[in-house]
DNA sequence: AGAATCATAATTGTATCCAATACGGCTTTT
DNA sequence: AAAAGCCGTATTGGATACAATTATGATTCT
């Protein structure tokens, strides 16, 4: 989960980057000069090449050595690549957290959820859905699984941002995470996975059509 | 597959590092100091905080802030993480690469056992032995998947060489590599996948018995 | 004596400066 | 005229110096 203590600028930086990339101020392939972006984010370039290096193995940005840095450009194959990942490793975290689940974990999952009903934003929006998904994951206590989806979020994150500027998959989302939760409220474990994996077949497939 | 072009000289320190670890020489939970270990390898702190930054996303390396880095601690929970989800996203892309697999991908692997079957050193065992694997995935074009199965691969070396250390696990782990070759040369798809299986579960298997 | 506090040392993070590398235009040669 | 080689500029990577933070130890107060 993001840790938001940025006690280091070079977190921070990357944060506020994160944000330029998914608010789509900075767009696919656009290269990214360390000397433009260190004045423009008023830091110098050392913490921002560390927050480049994040953004990369994070795979938002790829950067190839001497050469420079650009927003990462997904195409077709590797969203199906995250997300035919992310649909099995989900469920298989949802369902070692369901039954140690508690009803804080439920209460931060539908903060996420009220939240996100109002914002706008879609930086704000990505980290709100992760909040989401991670507050029912979490209870696994599975670190090293939970932290391989984090990534893979984070970088559907970016695609979704791609195709999905100006449709109306929130709503649609908000309707498949009402439900997920709601069976997970229930105990409902079959009926949790279902939804999950509906939720993830959709979302997948309104980032494939967005895309064309 | 690693790219041993070193042209930045802190990738050519996280290699020497990722060696000093999965040798034993750096020992899990051992504090990396920025200082000692920048002159022991006669280069500046600058690239060797970027090594520690890449080692730490591959899962080697733990580093907080401000308070310095350490050789990752994996314990028992976080290997089965790492095998749970190779044993989902493995096979995926053996499937994926079987139909468009070519005889030098196959040559590729079988050069890494030979080359195994002489070698000592650990971290070169390592090495080969993603090597093998990747040259039987890689044909599946996949980028995405590909790279979070090395991730995994990578972390799990650490794994194997703490629990390993003595043990006659590359023996065995041989017989059972060219068992799964055998079955990819022969176009057996349901074969090559069980020999996969089977293989990952046993070296799981040997991590847990020999970590306690 | 024990605990809290302040000062000092050790260590990490950041800024600035220098070196290495890649890109672009030019000349030069065939 | 086309292609290859070379030089100058722009941009990244690395080294050194400085600031911020944390840990440690002595000192003082109760």
């Amino acid at each position: 989960m993001i840790l938001d203590t940025n006690k280091t600028q070079a977190e921070a930086i990357a944060v506020r980057i994160r944000t330029l990339i998914l608010n789509g101020a900075l767009q696919p392939g656009q290269p990214l000069r360390q000397e433009a972006l260190s004045e423009q984010l008023s830091v110098s370039r050392t913490p921002l090449r560390h927050a480049l290096q994040s953004l990369a193995e994070e795979g938002l940005v790829e950067t190839i050595g001497y050469k420079g840095a650009k927003v990462a450009e997904l195409d077709r194959g590797m969203v199906d690549d995250l997300f035919e990942m992310r649909l099995v490793l989900e469920p298989l975290a949802l369902r070692s957290a369901l039954p140690q689940i508690t009803k804080l974990d439920l209460a931060r999952a539908e903060m996420a959820l009220d939240t996100a009903d109002t914002e706008k934003e879609p930086s704000k929006l990505s980290a709100l859905n992760w909040d989401f998904h991670y507050a029912l994951y979490r209870p696994s206590n599975r670190q090293m699984l939970l932290r391989t989806i984090e990534q893979l979020n984070k970088a559907s994150a970016l695609a979704e941002v791609i195709a999905n500027s100006i449709v109306g998959r929130p709503k649609k989302s908000a309707a498949e995470h009402r439900k997920l939760l709601r069976a997970c409220r229930d105990g409902d474990e079959t009926g949790a996975i279902a939804a999950l994996s509906e939720h993830l077949q959709l979302a997948h497939q309104d980032i494939r059509t967005g895309k064309d």
